[in-house]
DNA sequence: GCGATAACGAGACTCAATCTCATTTCATGG
DNA sequence: CCATGAAATGAGATTGAGTCTCGTTATCGC
């Protein structure tokens, strides 16, 4: 299983690799979001920020994601309500997907190996390189079941 | 295999049915995505629609779309750059999902059975009521390949 | 036709996301 | 240890999809 603080570690050693410098909004960005388990919007990365006593620029926020984007370190979640939303992308490739609640509005996380080899599948016949996938359900939550 | 007009009169259909008057907007709209086989966006049917010298009202189309979502007779697509897209949902059930060539942006429509049977499975093992899924591809297309 | 009311549309408005550019911070070599 | 050039940052302007308002127009049951 990999830890929060792994990734946070996986994140410095990425960039470090890369040849990136060090700055303050990377670090509470990557702070934040490492302590983190459901996906924020730049928006709430912003505003949690701020409520730390830790402000940080909008444009620095988008940079870092887009940055962390690149490298495969967060993972792009949208949901369709016009936000993007991001979460630490875990080196193993494990993954998960997300149920939105139509009621609520509730984010749920799931896994699923069959739908996972079922797409790997998929892959294949189609012949052509597919890097990465998502896969949003909509329904109704526990709570609003 | 469910053809183009006969999706337009579904529509009329479905509508007249639940008690909605007829009015020029909505046929336009109707129309043009009739027409269409790819997904269009709000802003591109409103350019297409003044391009055949059908100009139509921007909060009429985004109206017609939201009405259409709501009857299930558009499926509403988003692949990651903001923009929802929208095309004909057809009766039957039978949809396809999209993958999004991350080179030249092409967005390449798809459809895969054991997909459907994965998700189906999951909706079960997760046991909350799932009403729709949309499953997005990235990776390049056979152009791009 | 007439009237009630649904449908429409011009344009103001919202807000996530992007862009600009001046300032600050980093890290390297002297 | 500090000068220096590049990278990183941030305040604020800008963009653009999408929403809202409200007066006008069209539909359809009578």
């Amino acid at each position: 299983m990999t830890g929060r603080s792994d990734w946070s570690s996986h994140v410095h050693a990425v960039l470090a690799g890369a040849g990136f410098r060090r700055g303050g909004a990377r670090e509470r960005v990557i702070d934040l979001l490492a302590g983190e388990s459901c996906a924020l919007s730049a928006v709430e990365i912003e505003d949690a920020l701020r409520a730390k006593g830790r402000p940080t620029g909008r444009a620095s926020i988008y940079r870092v994601l887009e940055l962390l984007g690149e490298h495969d370190l967060v993972e792009r979640v949208e949901v369709g309500d016009g936000v993007a939303r991001f979460e630490p992308a875990h080196p193993g490739g494990e993954h998960h997907h997300h149920l939105v609640c139509d009621r609520c509005g509730r984010l749920v996380a799931f896994d699923d190996p069959g739908l996972e080899r079922a797409i790997g599948r998929l892959s294949d016949r189609l012949g052509m390189r597919v890097d990465h996938h998502e896969v949003v359900l909509r329904g109704s939550c526990e709570t609003c079941g």
